[in-house]
RNA sequence: GCGCCUGUAGCUCAGUUGGAUAGAGCAACUGCCUUCUAAGCAGUGGGUCAGGGGUUCGAAUCCCUUCAGGCGUGCCA
């Protein structure tokens, strides 16, 4: 409904000579004023020297000659605001468009099959997932649903970092362990900066760290002699428990893309190569840098050190390479913001190979701090003192902490109060929302019991204020979609169901639908459809289960 | 020192990218279950949008500055 408007006062302004990027519409902040509106014509007075009120007059005159029925009225108020109403006869249409054409009315084609990758997660293999990954993996899912939805092709990736020093750290605490353990030798040096949470000892008590053991015999092995093997069966039990949390989180990837597998198969030298017969990379005190500064970065960086190991960086320059090289137009990068540092460089190593700066999107997943009796705890991996993401689904369910999540701009500091969360997932604005869905489909029960098909409503009649006011929301539903896209920012959704419940409800309260009466039975039915469609669609974008009755 | 993020109701956060009289949830208080679900509804109280200046028809939003908090600033990953 916004977008036939939309492309109508677009038609209007190119008619006048007027960029079509002035056409913006917007609710009213009150609704007695009208159903849209647009500052359109106070933006144009500067631009084409006349007064807005006149410029505003002669928009009026146009939408409603091309308009065909769709305004009740159109008024000009305050400076020079343009305020639309709609028809009934409008909405009533629309409404049986939406009926008719379920979910794809929501969706409008912004993506034209571009092709974007979004790496989210992509937690070190070296520990359980904690409570800013699962930020992260909620936000990116939503992202990609919803990316998907308008119209992107889309790729969920998860970035193993299973080559370097961090793992190294891992095998050495888990052969620790494993030494104090099971070697009667409780006093076995553990390793000074190791891991030492209690997930440590579990790996070393698994049945395959166990097996490899007795066949190795680790309690009389160096670790040198046993490493490779180790470090492999740490990481992929690690991912293997990583995999799981996020399965039952609800989140899940299109590709899993190993760190250690671009060394094996060359692709990081390659790539390095590639930079330097672009004349990218250059020798320098006995390193090899990369011209980042030539790309905006502070300045160069090094890819290869003095001692002729590979930097962190140049395991990056070869992933983000292959991501252009698969074909993605654009790159979306959920990072903790503690690497915000890291955007510069890598921004220009995809600048170098030729990506124009608008195609690589990093977003920033800030902190989450965690709060006991009102104050932070640390969360620190290594010293195995955090909260998991494992521990509050278990403690107050999936879609809660989803909601959680995504309840907020994911570039703001987040704080949780454990207890406080625990306590008030009872009350929380998830079930608000899919506690609407199932009120509608109870309805719809009751109205198949009574042999009424909910679903094919032959005849809609006028609708009273509330249900016009309800019926409006929805259909402007499509214009949250679009926006929340535009600016990759899920959380939008979220909050529209929210007060979309926020008028179910209380109309739930007021009116029955299913009355003696006939015509008004289906109409008000008609309605239920309509927002049983558009909550189905946002929970299903945020990833948030829809459940048929509570 | 420099860079990035943040500062909105007691708490946790939104605020349509510069629009009209700043909004929700939680917490507090008062009512409402014989009806299609009370995980709900109706109502009450709560604000110097951190402070100051600027830009313009118009600022919580943009610019400058001060204050406060977080993060970053490796030939670490």
């Amino acid at each position: 409904m916004e977008k036939v408007t939309r492309d109508l006062l677009t038609q209007t302004l190119l008619d006048m000579g007027v960029s079509a990027e002035f056409a913006e519409l917007e609710i009213p902040r009150d609704e007695a004023l009208g159903d849209l509106s647009t500052p359109v014509s106070m933006r144009l007075a500067r631009v084409l020297k006349r007064p807005p009120t006149t410029i505003a007059g002669q928009i009026r005159e146009s939408m409603l000659a091309r308009g065909a029925g769709l305004f009740k009225s159109i008024d000009i108020a305050g400076q020079g605001f343009i305020n639309l109403t709609f028809s009934d006869d409008a909405l009533i249409a629309e409404l049986k468009r939406l009926l008719q054409q379920q979910e794809a009315y929501c969706r409008e084609d912004i993506g034209r099959g571009k092709r974007v990758q979004i790496e989210f997660v992509s937690a070190n293999p070296t520990g359980p997932l904690h409570l800013g990954h699962g930020r992260g993996a909620a936000v990116g899912m939503a992202l990609a649903n919803l990316l998907q939805e308008v119209g992107f092709g889309v790729q969920r990736e998860y970035y193993i970092n299973d080559a370097g020093v961090q793992i190294e750290k891992l095998g050495q605490s888990v052969f620790a362990r494993y030494r104090q353990l099971f070697c009667d030798e409780p006093e076995y040096p553990f390793p000074e900066d190791g891991y030492r949470g209690d997930y440590i000892s579990e790996l070393a008590e698994s049945p395959e760290i166990r097996d490899f053991a007795g066949r190795s015999g680790l309690c009389y092995s160096e670790f040198k002699d046993v490493a490779d093997t180790i470090k492999e069966l740490s990481c992929s039990l690690m991912l293997r428990e990583i995999k799981r949390d996020l399965t039952d989180f609800g989140v899940t990837f299109d590709s899993w893309q190993s760190e250690r597998e671009l060394y094996r198969s060359g692709l990081v030298q390659s790539a390095i190569a590639f930079l330097r017969s672009k004349g990218l990379i250059y020798d320098s005190e006995g390193a090899q840098w990369f011209k980042s500064a030539a790309f905006g970065d502070d300045k160069d960086r090094v890819v290869v050190k003095q001692d002729n190991q590979y930097t962190y960086f140049a395991s990056d320059i070869a992933y983000h390479k292959q991501k252009l090289d698969r074909g993605f137009q654009e790159i979306i990068d959920l990072w903790g913001a503690d690497h915000h540092g890291y955007i510069p460089r890598v921004s220009a190593v995809l600048q170098g190979l030729g990506l124009p700066s608008e195609g690589f999107n990093v977003l920033l997943i800030q902190m989450v701090t965690l709060l006991r009796d009102g104050r932070p705890v640390q969360m620190s991996k290594r010293a195995g003192d955090f909260v998991t993401l494992r521990e509050l689904i278990d403690e107050i369910g999936p879609d809660t902490t989803k909601f959680l999540f995504l309840t907020r701009r994911h570039d703001t500091p987040l704080d949780i109060d454990v207890e406080k969360a625990k306590a008030q997932s009872s009350e929380n604005p998830v079930y608000y929302v899919q506690y609407a869905y199932a009120r509608i489909n109870s309805i719809f029960q009751k109205a198949i019991s009574m042999g009424i098909d909910p679903y094919e409503p032959n005849s809609i009649s006028g609708f009273n204020e509330d249900e016009r006011r309800l019926l409006k929301k929805a259909l402007l539903y499509p214009m949250t979609l679009r926006s929340a896209a535009l600016s990759r920012e899920p959380h939008r959704i979220a909050f529209f169901l929210h007060e979309l419940a926020g008028l179910f409800h209380p109309y739930y309260h007021k009116h029955r639908v299913i009355t003696e009466d006939a015509l008004l039975t289906q109409s008000r039915l008609a309605l239920c459809n309509a927002m049983r469609i558009v909550f189905g669609h946002g929970l299903r974008i945020l990833g948030v289960s829809i459940p048929q009755k509570m």
